[in-house]
DNA sequence: AATGAATGAGTATTCATTCAT
DNA sequence: GATGAATGAATACTCATTCAT
């Protein structure tokens, strides 16, 4: 309880090293981050990072675990537990993992990924194993599920969920990497495009049309 | 008619050289890619890149011109020709730009700028300006077309644009990093989503709604 | 106290890294030493040497720094303070000169400038700064102060310096250069010449004639 | 006498190389010229230019008979010819060398070999021959004539060349390196300096003194 | 004779990682 | 535990020279 700063610094270390390495990571993409700068946003010098990650690459591993696995054990929880619609569940997952993982810092996870796959297998077996199967899953289940139930019409779901990724992964991506230059660029306006996404999509879903 | 076979090198060393420089900057992203193995895999050394190109950003320019500044002014001169329902010229745009673009090794260029435009702002202006630019005039300005038309309902053109574009765009970067690894991650049959998407989207954005 | 070597050789490093530029530079010229060289001639590795200077550059300022601007600032001091007849402290100033720079290694300093100003117009202005102008501002006011005073003729100062300044530097340069290769040039005696200088130039110089 | 343009043309070549390379490696040193840019200047190919040179050094050495060795005989000619007072040929020979070599471009010959001399070490060989020797033997024979004449007094023959090449070869290397950068150095008058030479240097080298 | 396409050795600088203190 | 000095592999670009045309 009386645990001197030094303590309570020494047990933050991790967690402050993680969030370092998130931001310039996503900035600058892997291989183009210095491990140095990374301990020096983390207050610390370039020796003590690797007393708490033994490499590079472990660090990145860390930040994965840390911001992405941990959101989607949450969501798939929230699946399994709810009952209603399905439509209804499905728009709440897809919102929030915008709110919060796609709208932050995390998301940048996924354009490094995309950016660095092929440079960096061990990474990418990583990634696939940790975040992309387990998204994949979650997704698909709840488009069988609403087949199943009747609410949706009789789509494939391995490909539909590529339709619902999709976009908001674009987003994702195009924010993280151009929008983040400051050029003439279209600006995107993600909210709308994710109103426009839901309302596009579910009328093609649902199996009783809306009106308009 | 008595050409050498040193000239016909001469004239043929560009297109060489960039399908090289395509091939090994999709594989291994524009900073990780070495032009020595550039200029091998076009069968020259090193220093006969540089008697054609005279930097590497120069050689990565001369890429994109050459493999998608072309085929949007295609597609540019398409749209303006084309007569009849913009469904039909909707549909046909997006899958040409799939069948020479997209699925080819060109479809790697944009998984490049979404890795590295925040590190060379040169490079990410440019992909503006030649490629992001033009799309976006082009598809915003059929959206509005089949608005006016009477085709479409009355749906923001620029969210729109970005819901159209957004799985392909996806698809494309994830062939090309995740994809490419041989791992147990979600196959994508690209085809099937593209079916998908034009299904759903089709339903959700026209006027008067589609049967089953 | 309890300094551990490694803190001995941290303090030690710029002063060996600069004293091996020193030779290498005079040596073989600016552009063609290797910065590989100059580590490797002060013991360490080539990336230990820009852990204490940025840039090649910059290493060679600090050779510039190290070695005149601090004579400089000796002989402005000395001339400052000195009483007696200007006649003395002109031929103490130019001896001293000769023997704590021009005989040295640090003679050769000039030689890189002459050899390689136009091709590294920073290290000019640097040197012009730090070097030429205090030179000159030095020996011109110690001209003025001896016709002031009633013991030169009035001779115009700057031209003058150039005067007093030529035979020294060109033997300087001539040491460095051509006479550093084992050839069968003549061979200069510098000690005897600077005595013919001073004995030629100061009867040029006095208002009233020696003897013979 | 008909020659034609283009006879006229292959005959003119080497001068135009040699002016093209006198021209450069002055400006921009030995080493620092690169051989294409001579060529460039001569209007030819750089093929060309090893048609009529084996090699960049055998060109550097082509500049210095061309343009030095030539002047050198013609003032050795001179001075064995010459009748009348050898305070009168010692000027005339040194303003005429500083009219005729030290004033234009061929003066950063000079330069150049102070310059790279250690690095070019057949170069040096070359130029001591051809050029450094010479010069001495004949400045030196002038002061020993004078001195066998009466005109000076007896003072080392050697040591004074030195003290009479200095100055001029001080503002001739100096006037093609610092000089040449538009920095704000003393700026240097080269007549006035040459009077302010020849006026010391004559009061000091004169057995009987000059009035005021 | 003239060209210019091709070559490949050579070099400043960066950065992940180690380890003596 | 924490530091930061030291390392050395890795890479874009230049330029003298050659030689097929």
């Amino acid at each position: 309880m009386s645990t001197a700063p030094r303590q309570r610094r020494k047990e933050a270390r991790p967690q402050e090293l993680l969030a370092a390495a998130l931001t310039l990571f996503v900035e600058k993409g892997f291989a183009a981050t210095r491990t140095e700068e990374v301990a020096a946003l983390a207050g610390v010098s370039k020796g003590t990072l690797y007393l708490y990650y033994p490499s590079k690459e472990e660090l990145f591993k860390a930040v994965i675990r840390e911001n992405l696995s941990a959101r989607i054990a949450e969501a798939v929880d929230l699946a399994a537990q709810h009952q209603g619609s399905v439509t209804d569940l499905l728009c709440h997952v897809m919102q929030a993992w915008w709110q919060q993982v796609g709208m932050g810092p995390a998301g940048g996870i996924s354009k490094i990924m995309m950016a660095e796959a092929r440079n960096f297998p061990d990474l990418a077996r990583f990634y696939v194993d940790e975040v992309v199967q387990p998204i994949h899953r979650l997704l698909g289940g709840l488009i069988e599920r609403g087949i199943a139930s009747g609410e949706f019409r009789p789509v494939p779901p391995t490909e539909t969920v590529q339709v619902l990724i999709g976009p908001m992964l674009h987003m994702i991506l195009y924010q993280h990497s151009l929008g983040a230059c400051r050029l003439h660029g279209p600006t995107i306006d993600a909210p709308a495009v994710l109103a426009v996404q839901v309302d596009l999509i579910l009328r093609g879903l649902l199996a009783k049309p809306l009106g308009h």
